[in-house]
DNA sequence: GAAAATTAATCAGTGTGCTGATTAATTGGA
DNA sequence: TCCAATTAATCAGCACACTGATTAATTTTC
């Protein structure tokens, strides 16, 4: 009877909120389109032309992950994919109309999920929600690369 | 130029969150038995003979995820799964020896890899951390099941 | 300028997570 | 009692997510 209380268990909550969140997001956004998957369009309306290993650092996806999103995209006429020129390895990619108007659809919807989302909470309660989360993840994150202190000392 | 700011949104949050925490969980806990999978030990061990859709239900996994998961467990000899003789369509599941063990192991390294994740933050900031994540994944599962309100009134 | 190291993308393999359809067993009602 | 509804589990299909190995192109180094 030694059983844990999973409640207090970051790793646990964090699965939790990603389910809560991917029910709204199919119900309040959409059912095609994923919410990684606008994440990466998103990242190319910000940076039209970025090659796939970059689009995948923008948004964390890693390289097979980033690669499958990219080619479901590509299936759906939503982006382009281009050999770059000076580097052969490289594809750069590219939103087509049909994408830029998807992601312009799903800007708004993804708003209005949001307010629903975080509607238990006050706007200051908000605000301290991103600021824990991401505080926890950067410094997880930190914890990945020894080679890259956050302040590195003179 | 339309795209959006995503540290603003929950969604993108959460799924960093959880990556943070699967890196940490790889490198602390351990590279076989996911959180998942410890999730489930914890459930078997908090109520032994529990039913595989129950279990489920527990730890936050669907009918299908749960069944994986559960035969996994099973392919490394850490649960027993039987027929009910009461009930011919369930299966009761109970922990072997070695997935007794294997969960008293895990749940120290646990507590450990907790620790480091939530560093970050003070006491009260990891309070603040669970209430508010609790807070919004409850109201999101609650706007799923609209016949079961969190407070009938009589 | 050719060999070595690096880098972008792909592939194979594993695991989580969901839905819709199916199968088998149990339960409830006419 | 027998037929209908419900329920537990499985299966097929899709999508995300990671690692390690491979391939192809570029850059570095000698």
């Amino acid at each position: 009877m030694a059983a844990v209380d999973l409640s207090t268990h970051p790793g646990h909550l964090a699965r939790r909120l990603q389910q809560a969140h991917y029910l709204l997001w199919n119900t309040m956004v959409s059912e095609e389109i994923t919410s990684p998957q606008f994440a990466v369009l998103n990242a190319l309306v910000a940076e039209p032309g970025l090659d796939q290993r970059t689009v995948g650092e923008r948004v964390g996806l890693d390289r097979s992950t980033i690669a499958e999103v990219i080619s479901r995209l590509g299936r759906r006429a939503l982006l382009d994919k281009v050999r770059d020129p000076q580097d052969g390895r490289r594809f750069l990619l590219r939103l087509t109309d049909e994408g830029l108007r998807v992601h312009r659809k799903l800007t708004v919807r993804t708003a209005r999920m949001n307010q629903v989302f975080l509607a238990p909470l006050s706007a200051a309660e908000q605000d301290l929600f991103f600021d824990l989360i991401q505080r926890v993840s950067d410094a997880a994150e930190g914890l990945r690369n020894p080679g890259e202190p956050v302040r590195a000392q003179p």
